[in-house]
DNA sequence: TACAAAATTAAACAAGTGTTTAATTTAAAC
DNA sequence: GTTTAAATTAAACACTTGTTTAATTTTGTA
């Protein structure tokens, strides 16, 4: 199933689709507003993907097929755990601003009850990450060098969650630290909010009360 | 604009969008599902907010009207400024907590350009926000319990979004942390979830590297 | 060239959308 | 009790939705 042929027309309708989900929302994105913008029928999606719903399918297992690859690489690195956080918090926020809109459709259109199935190869995603988030913490507690008792399944949040609301209220923040320009803007996400992150999960995990 | 008379009707009207926004989206969501859980006519929905756009401005005033006093007056108290802070991740959560949807529907319709006016009410609403927490932290600073070089806008992002990521996946944290009942969930958030916001904000204002 | 499979199309489908209308009922004021 | 305003209703409005159909074009193969 998580198996699809993708040829260069169902590439780029997923990209349109991505494109348009995260501006307008999946429910806020009609067929026909995705067929305009790729330039083909509207009886493509339904030919290609069978549904909307399976469209938004495909286009996450498109996005988060290879994330899994690249944490299981960076757990293998020969690399201190702190800096093993580091590296993973930057991959986390350079896949999610590469992959533009996925990973804010995934958060906000996968959580009702319905999309199931979709929800379930999200949910398989969540795990992977988590056991490798808990293999470099218990590697650094072992070593002494973090704390002990902080709720492992809880960094992810903090890690994301801070990201996401950025990206959330990017209009608020373009205001009042004066990114101007998306230059701007996305230069700000790799130094100042990747530093801050980094420096919020360190003081977290290795602070001590 | 920001008065409007609420009679008994209109604010049965708003709780049962809140509810159904926040289940479906404001999109996923018609005026037909909201007049046939509030056993209105459809057309009542025009005739006392005069459109569902400004049902959900006027949700989004009726539920954030008291924030921003709350929060002023938490200033105004005789606290050490990390118990300030404390108490600021307290009232946050609880405030989102206790007010079900409408934050999750803020933070995912709000951000489209369309919905201006809405949107400025809630840009007011964050910077008021944003000044509370900065007199708290420069008061700490001078008081040489903070750090000096904390990126004060990013903390909010920090607090609200570790809870919001928490929430978003609130099926997978029930999976993985066992809470099996919906009163398990909302304690874990009032103990754990707070506590680890509340130490990991700490951790960052005064941890020196 | 002839055939078959795949791709593409315009049109239609039934269902759902937010909003408006005009008629009717309810409530309040005099 | 009559009058006036507010509340409520069913029906219709024009429009959009996702999907399907059946016809046509394009493509690849023998």
């Amino acid at each position: 199933m998580s198996h699809i042929e993708l040829n260069e027309k169902k590439i780029q309708i997923l990209k349109v689709a991505e494109k348009l989900f995260s501006d307008k929302g999946f429910e806020g994105t009609s067929i026909r507003n995705i067929a305009k913008e790729a330039k083909i029928n509207i009886a493509m999606v339904s030919y290609y993907f069978g549904s909307k719903e399976r469209l938004l399918e495909s286009l996450i297992i498109y996005r988060t097929s290879d994330l899994k690859l690249q944490l299981e690489n960076l757990l293998q690195e020969d690399l201190e755990p702190i800096d093993k956080v580091n590296k993973l918090i930057e991959l986390y926020i350079n896949k999610i601003n590469c992959n533009g809109g996925i990973f804010r459709i995934m958060h906000f259109e996968l959580t009702s009850k319905k999309r199931e199935k979709t929800l379930n190869h999200f949910t398989e995603l969540k795990k992977g990450n988590l056991k490798s988030l808990e293999s470099i913490i218990h590697e650094g507690q072992e070593k002494g060098v973090f704390r002990k008792d902080v709720i492992i399944p809880l960094i992810t949040p903090t890690i994301l969650g801070t990201f996401f609301h950025f990206h959330m209220n990017k209009i608020f923040f373009e205001k009042i630290l004066n990114l101007n320009t998306e230059a701007l803007y996305n230069d700000y996400i790799k130094t100042h909010l990747t530093k801050h992150i980094q420096q919020t999960i360190k003081a977290l995990l290795v602070y001590e009360n």
